[in-house]
DNA sequence: TTGTAGGCGTTATCAC
DNA sequence: GTGATAACGCCTACAA
């Protein structure tokens, strides 16, 4: 098993060896019409020999599909979150179990370039779009350029594309219900950074229609707290919010990356949890379990939304024209240990 | 603006529309020849009106080249930690910089299969290698298939390749000598996970290597701990070693997906950083800046070794004879706020 | 300054 | 069963 690409290592190379035409050792190859055993088993020794691939541009050239799809990621300069990472390593893994490449590209700011090679010079059969925004110039962008796509996240209309998203409404308006089941009656909605949240981005409008939604059906009263994206930034707003807001004894979030800053601030105000004060969510349940104690919180099922987004993309390219499927993830509140009856006498400031 | 890739939307179409021959088309896109103002600029009116990019394919097919380099990863079974997480957005950055497209792949485990495509079907310039372990055998595959590539780490023994890495060994010594300055007589190293240092993983060993040398050079008792990359490996590797070894005031780190742990051990043990106990290591700046107090340590520059790993791979690919040059890198310990003198008198059991 | 033609390595449609 | 041969879309000598 030599070098492979060596310099003349082709197919017209091992046909030359096995001493057939090279449409033998492409059918041998792809199967698609029969070559006798014997024939069949000069070429494979040939190949084991030379350890011979095919020319992987020359055969998207040919079939006129790449057998690679694009993963679009937001840009590094605001850091990936802990979830955002677990899904890339998902897709990819889900890409390589079809026997598929993934081209990474970030998007937004200066990559335009990078975005647009990726969607016009056909380097792709097809697109997983992660950090869909409810207005999203891209999902326009791919649909003028035809090209098979899957949203991670949707945006505000559009019967008319794929996607995947965890129904953030939904799960955080369940999570206030149980609140409130317990007695809660000042809440509050730890939500992802404001500037995130102003540029439209789903799970921040969603968590928070979902939440007000919720406490007004229940006759809470709630707050909502645009918090950023890290420990430092958590534990201020918390520790704001019990300095400002005595009443409120329980939380529910979708910021799992503010949660080390949660966990200092609960910690410095002397409060227990969930004896004094109740915390609930939406989080990665990495994240979920390593707080103390672990949260009662919906886990963000990484793995799974990838598994879906790639058999749908598949789906997607397999037959174009079909109509498009949605797949709204509702995973399960996992009970684990951080919330409780609501304590019988309010803190004072 | 119309859709790119429509039906018969290639550089002949162009050129027929624009009334030249292809190859004008070709050469007005590339500037390799000379081409009148006149038509040039005819030809770029009739391609952006119809958004036309040439195909991928063809174009990596008769030139030879991809322009695209892999990244191999370690597969997702093991999560990603954080710091790998930059790095492998910080490479994505880095080759949107040169015009260059990164195709992921996932290796070790099951995904032979994926590494095997990458680097026998030509679809890639070059590849980093991340992870590389003290005996890898993917970079003999890499070296037999003749393919450029850097390493994110370095093996045992092989002047021939080219490396960036962190030189985890001084690094620690350092650390060490820092600690004993300070008066710490009997210090502890909180290394990565036993099933990762038995597969040969080099920071590690090296981390390892560094302690104990700097351990014998300064006379001082060096324990070390084997300790799984999350908060409740990290919890129970600190409780212990505070149960079983009192006289230990200082630590040593590079796990930092144990820090969360660490802290919350040494909160139960009643101890303050860095008054009762010392903390450094080498740690992503994001880590270092989220523990409490903020850690005095080596910030792992992610960003600088994509970068630096990047244009090592961009020369390896232009000059393939070129002499290997290795990125060994030393940064600075950023001074915060987690070391002190040791305290003068010994904790009790 | 521009056009012609051959080749890059596969796949797939014909014939045999 | 197997071989020629024409695409696939682009690049690049070689001519003009």
């Amino acid at each position: 098993m030599a070098g492979p690409q060596g310099s003349g290592m082709n197919i017209g190379e091992i046909a030359r060896r096995a001493g057939v035409s090279r449409s033998t050792v492409s059918y041998a190859l792809s199967g698609k019409r029969q070559v006798s055993d014997a024939t069949r088993q000069r070429i494979q020794d040939v190949i084991d020999e030379l350890g011979y691939r095919p020319n992987a541009a020359a055969r998207a050239l040919a079939e006129g599909r790449t057998r690679t799809v694009g993963l679009v990621i937001p840009p590094a300069s605001k850091r990936l979150t802990h979830m955002q990472l677990d899904f890339v390593a998902s897709v990819v893994e889900a890409a390589a179990q079809a026997d598929l490449d993934v081209l990474l590209s970030p998007s937004g700011g200066e990559h335009e370039r990078s975005f647009e090679r990726l969607i016009s010079e056909s380097r792709v059969d097809g697109v997983i779009l992660m950090e869909i925004r409810i207005e999203d110039a891209r999902v326009n962008r791919l649909r003028e350029a035809r090209l098979p796509f899957v949203g991670i996240g949707h945006p505000a209309h559009d019967p008319q594309m794929c996607w995947v998203d965890v129904d953030y409404a939904g799960l955080i308006s369940h999570c206030v219900r149980h609140l409130a089941d317990l007695g809660h009656r000042d809440i509050a909605l730890l939500n992802r950074s404001p500037e995130l949240v102003a540029t439209g981005y789903g799970p921040g409008h969603r968590a928070r229609a979902g939440f007000l939604q919720a406490v007004e059906e229940h006759g809470l009263t709630g707050t909502e707290l645009l918090c950023g994206d890290d420990a430092r930034s958590g534990q201020e707003c918390i520790s704001r919010l019990l300095a400002e807001q005595p009443q409120v004894t329980a939380l529910a979030t979708i910021n799992e990356a503010a949660l080390p800053g949660v966990q200092r601030a609960l910690d410095e105000a002397g409060l227990q949890v969930p004896r004094d004060f109740s915390l609930t969510g939406i989080v990665a349940s990495h994240w979920a379990e390593d707080f103390r104690p672990p949260l009662t919180a919906a886990d963000v099922p990484a793995g799974e939304m990838a598994a879906r987004a790639m058999s749908l993309l598949i789906e997607c390219i397999r037959r174009p024209a079909a109509p498009p499927e949605h797949v709204l993830m509702s995973p399960p509140i996992t009970l684990r240990n951080s919330t409780a009856a609501a304590p019988t006498f309010h803190r004072s400031r």
